[in-house]
DNA sequence: AGAGTCTTCCAAAGCGCTTTGGCTTTGCTG
DNA sequence: CAGCAAAGCCAAAGCGCTTTGGAAGACTCT
């Protein structure tokens, strides 16, 4: 069934039909409600090809996938699609992944943006002055990062959370419980996440006029496996830390296994703060020793990313608006004055 | 640019530079040449709307994505994810994910079908009898089914790894070892890859005149916390197994926390096997005690799907050929002769 | 009553590609 | 040299929708 002849069915034209269906006000409401009635009745439903084709809209927001052998998809993604695809869901929205080689993503989001294959883009785990984001700033379609990218030299639309001030807020935490010595397990170094983490860690410490040590400072890829290696090696040196800032909840299992692999405590010997993305499927209240956390859920990003992309693919949403979110910091068991 | 431009500027028509591009040969091949050359030089690439719409193929690869507030994304999905596009990258192929509501899904099903949206579909962890995979037959879209879902009554295309043998042999090994009194931590048992595995272990056991109690199979969804649950429930029971078999690793973690919390080690106490499937951030080698498993990669049955998802859609494969993959038992420290 | 203004609808022109059907030109056969 | 097939190219007809530029009729105003 298509327009021409749910058209021909009606006697009107398809100019009407279609005007009929997409709410201009130029066609009488006895009409209207004839044509969405026959519509409905016959299940029209408008080839998206073809409407494309006409409108160039899609109904479909981006995101280019990196892919490879060497590539592992961060497991954040999917809570982040939870959420994503639960707003889509109801404004018909489509998501496409479109893969790329890890190395070069840039052709791939040059090809659906001159191919309009989606409406708008989502970039994600962002580094300093990230070449993608100067990139589909130019190509002019709209788009949001999740992140940010400092030092680029030009604003754009995000949504970040306040890692610095998370980060910042748990090291006070653990300065004020008398912890002289810290270490921040952290995540990658090249993204911004794992800088400001870094620098809340840091400001915290030198309040107190203490310094975050080189040796006590870890950036791998956040596994448990590199969670338990990072815990050893730093458990393991003189003048070890006695409290532990850990970027992600899975690292922070192997720093749990590291810490009892050596006769430690939590939080007797080491105190432990986590970052919670809030998984279902890992909750920190369930560790041994309940975790402490800073505490956002990503799925809630997913959701409210997807709600400003559709906002801007309207033109409801303008301009290079920014937006942070605070971050929860929640106390359990796993933090306790520095041992003496 | 499009193909009248650049028809224009070859002094060719539009058919020839079409068909040259496209491969077609009825055309010179020097013809052709010139054709291929001028649309590298200018960066010419068809208009995938326009192409879609004159011959009904998008080159995209359809998924649709339960979501809803209480639905939680599959952890799994995102190694499946990574195979996925890593064969999709290499073949230019897109994934569109479509958000349904978890309980009704058939009319996106529909949707995307009806609409040709997608090239192909693939449907995971079915279910016995599954709506999705007879709705999907009737559609007459090419699609594969990653898992089994038995008593349709009718043959599809399918790929799946040896649930029942995987569990059948970690079993049999278990009792080989002495022990007498197993259990398992199961998945979702209305799911045919936990009903599969549980008939494994049942078989083993009955081979040597032994059965699987029901107070000693857990059945529900895969996170570490309901792993802990499970195996404290289990072993505090009187006449608590001696093994465990377990459906993830993610629960396994769970498990072992469980086992620790109530004084008791493995493998002393307790063996443990899990099923892995190959996580690059949680590696059964690495848990305190080395994790013996059953061991299939999910990365490589996403690449696998997606290979024969473009085999489908470009006609090289046809009809219900099912594809079950084994899988290997990787015995670690985890497993041990019975306590006596 | 004639002029101007809405209202309501329509024919037809794209959007950019593929594909059908046909037309030359060339080369070969008998 | 007629006759024919193959090779190489083209014009034009879609694919199904949106949108432009009217046109016809109803209504208001002077």
């Amino acid at each position: 069934m298509n327009l021409k002849q749910l058209a021909h069915m009606l006697a009107l034209s398809q100019t009407t039909v279609s005007r009929a269906l997409n709410g201009y006000p130029e066609v009488n409401e006895e009409t209207r409600r004839r044509v969405m009635d026959a519509a409905k009745r016959h299940g029209y439903r408008p080839n998206p090809s073809a409407r494309r084709l006409a409108t160039g809209k899609s109904g479909m927001i981006g995101y280019v996938l990196p892919t490879g052998a060497a590539v592992d998809i961060d497991p954040h993604f999917v809570e982040f699609l939870s959420g994503l695809g639960d707003y889509a869901r109801s404004h018909d929205l489509d998501l496409v992944l479109s893969p790329a080689d890890a190395d070069d993503q840039e052709t791939t989001y040059r090809r659906i943006a001159a191919n309009r294959q989606v409406d708008a883009i989502y970039i994600s785990s962002p580094r300093p002055a990230d070449r993608r984001v100067a990139l589909v700033n130019t190509l002019g379609i709209p788009f949001i990062v999740h992140g940010r990218s400092e030092g680029s030299g030009f604003d754009y639309p995000y949504l970040d959370i306040d890692n610095e001030g998370a980060f910042h807020e748990a090291s006070r935490l653990l300065v004020q419980l008398g912890h002289r010595r810290l270490a921040l397990i952290n995540g990658d170094d090249r993204e911004t996440f794992a800088i400001h983490r870094e620098r809340g860690v840091r400001r915290a410490l030198a309040a107190s006029g203490l310094r975050l040590e080189n040796r006590h400072v870890c950036s791998v890829v956040m596994t448990e496996e590199n969670g338990y290696r990072a815990a050893r090696r730093l458990l393991e040196q003189d003048g070890a830390p006695t409290a532990i800032a850990c970027s992600s909840l899975i690292m922070a299992l192997g720093v749990v296994r590291a810490v009892r692999d050596l006769g430690l405590s939590i939080p007797g010997d080491v105190s432990l703060i986590a970052h919670d993305d809030v998984f279902p499927w890992l909750k920190p209240e369930n560790f041994s020793v309940p975790l402490s956390t800073t505490r956002s859920s990503i799925r809630l990003a997913g959701a409210r990313i997807a709600e400003r992309l559709a906002a801007r693919i309207s033109g409801l949403e303008e301009g290079a608006r920014g937006e942070v979110w605070p971050v929860d910091l929640v106390v359990r068991g796993s933090v306790a004055g520095a041992p003496v």
